[in-house]
DNA sequence: CCGCCTTCCTGTTTCGTATTAGCCACCCGG
DNA sequence: CCGGGTGGCTAATACGAAACAGGAAGGCGG
């Protein structure tokens, strides 16, 4: 027992084949076919219960509506709690806009764990009719190789250093000046920095921002570390060390700041303002502000420029920047208190 | 540019398509091409990156090396703790070892925000060789029809109902049963049961193993809700009420439970048996144990299940069952003891 | 009564692939 | 020198849907 086909339902209204593709696709009217003959044709294909074959579409029309992910490293990481989940949520969100499937190229990785464009023969991106790429590790020889191929692909993430290449990133740098600004005008004069356990790229752009904000300030960073945190390093050596304000690198570290400070009294946001670059935590919750990163609004967008690419209505190197957006409660930052 | 097809290999290679065809497939032996011929079109073939259409291949009936992931809500959950994280890190983890590419169709959505597989029109499903199918809300009717289909799939989840659909679920009514076992064996009378906010599947099924265990025992179930935790409600009410262990459904009911212990000082375990039912939380750090539903394991053998399916290796109609494992700390649980 | 315009369809081709049947040249035994 | 095998390939076809070109029947003006 096949599955019924438009010659199926064609016999059984007895049209052609044409005619029911005809009606099936809307274009009766356009083609003049009468109301009763679409009526029975509507009818057999009820009684058939038919479904138009989706391989069979997708051959004809050129394109298989199939958009690629490749991503470096595995697209469900062991913890959920991973810097390209919602950059994710926000591709699917808008693939389902679009109508279009996702593929995930679990085929390329290689033994070693990575994952490579070219590395196990051919491209499999060409399954697709374009991909999103995106990666912490992202090897930049591969995709200047693919773009010289012309296969339609977006970056999602940092913007510089390939052109020719359709990028969506997020404009850190802005994003973390005006942070840095915002502090500085509440009178903070010692702005630090916590280095979080990560050091990729998104944590990289972080540090670059922060240098070139306090350097456009006049000042100079002070940098600390995620893992010396305990005992004596801590919130309340910090204010020894004159620092009144200090940004963190992920919602836990923001936390475990807090955890600290409470632990040898000093006062958030009093004694010390806390803004965490990149977190989800509730702001109103929390002691301290955040910069968010509109990762859902970035991975939808990157998708929509991917297939405003495919259709023409877009360069094939179309790059651009998302800023961020502040979450600046303003009882979280205050003005620097001596002690 | 048109991406490659095989008659452009072949025009490349000065042979026939069919010749490109038979190499492709692995069977130049078969059909003796000459070895030196094979390798101009394995050269053609990687000058231009020539990747098989998986439409055409699926159309003709070959093989798109596609699989399918079929989910009736969004694969990528706004809250990145969900249920089937796990299940699809184990998904993803066997597709890389059998070198194959999955495909989210997201496509299915419909305006209403669930996912159906024949509900907008065409049968997405039928580009992938084969599918898994996942998903709390699930539609036996779909499920019936394509079964009915021959399309071939498994479904990742409870067990029942559906005779003739390949599965693969998870058993948590032994699971449930032999944790009851335990807390009887350690003298517990009195076992309550916490519900957790979600009231899906998943929970329905422990809920019911819950039921079924204690009245082997020849005990009542005593049902909490965690909807009123808190002053009034909590580890002290319902130790007078003469329960001395609890099942809770998420780590962060374990946890809460915890905290409301710690608040109104009732000592764990000592004075309160806490086993969570699905949790990742390490178990040596906590004061519960913990029955772990290996969600990994099951996920990578939903698909080897599948990939045996496809090549004969098992019935379509294969159904299997995992046991769940108990992660019991010792010391987590112990003898009742009296006020 | 002829030509033309509608109305309402149908025939044929195309997409890229896998398969089936079969062709042609060469070699070998008789 | 001819028949039969075999190595090495190719031509033709089918899959299901969609696009394009076109055509038969009937009405209507001249």
């Amino acid at each position: 027992m096949r599955r019924p086909s438009q010659r199926d339902i064609a016999r059984r209204a007895n049209v052609s084949q044409t005619a029911v593709s005809l009606v099936l696709n809307g274009k009766a009217a356009e083609h003049s076919i009468s109301a009763t003959t679409e009526a029975r044709i509507r009818q057999a294909m009820a009684e058939l219960s038919y479904v138009p074959d989706a391989a069979a579409r997708s051959l004809r029309g050129g394109r298989s509506d199939l958009i690629g992910v490749h991503t470096f490293e595995p697209v469900f990481p062991v913890g959920p709690d991973d810097y390209f989940h919602e950059f994710l949520v926000g591709i699917e969100e808008r693939a389902v806009e679009l109508g279009r499937d996702l593929v995930l190229f679990a085929s390329t990785q290689r033994p070693d764990g990575r994952r490579s464009i070219y590395g196990n023969g051919s491209n499999r991106l060409r399954l697709a009719d374009g991909t999103v790429v995106i990666g912490l590790d992202r090897d930049d020889d591969e995709l200047r190789r693919l773009s010289a191929e012309q296969y339609p692909f977006v970056v999602l993430g940092r913007r510089d250093s390939l052109p020719g290449v359709a990028s969506v990133g997020v404009d850190y740098v802005s994003g973390v000046t005006r942070v840095v600004g915002m502090l500085a005008a509440a009178g903070h004069r010692e702005i630090a920095y916590l280095r979080g356990v990560k050091h990729e790229t998104p944590q990289r752009d972080r540090r670059t921002a922060y240098t070139d904000a306090l350097s456009a300030l006049g000042a100079s960073p002070r940098w600390y570390d995620i893992a010396r945190l305990g005992r004596d390093h801590g919130p309340a050596r910090w204010r020894a060390d004159g620092a009144t304000a200090v940004l963190v690198e992920a919602a836990e570290d923001a936390a475990a700041v807090q955890a600290r400070a409470d632990a040898v009294g000093v006062m958030l946001p009093a004694q010390l303002s806390v803004v965490c670059l990149d977190g989800v935590s509730d702001p109103a919750a929390t002691h301290w502000s955040q910069l968010r990163i509109p990762k859902r609004a970035v991975g939808a967008r990157t998708l929509s420029v991917l297939a405003d690419i495919l259709d023409g209505r877009l360069p094939a190197d179309h790059q651009e920047l998302h800023p961020c957006e502040e979450r600046v409660v303003p009882t979280t930052i205050s003005a620097p208190l001596g002690d």
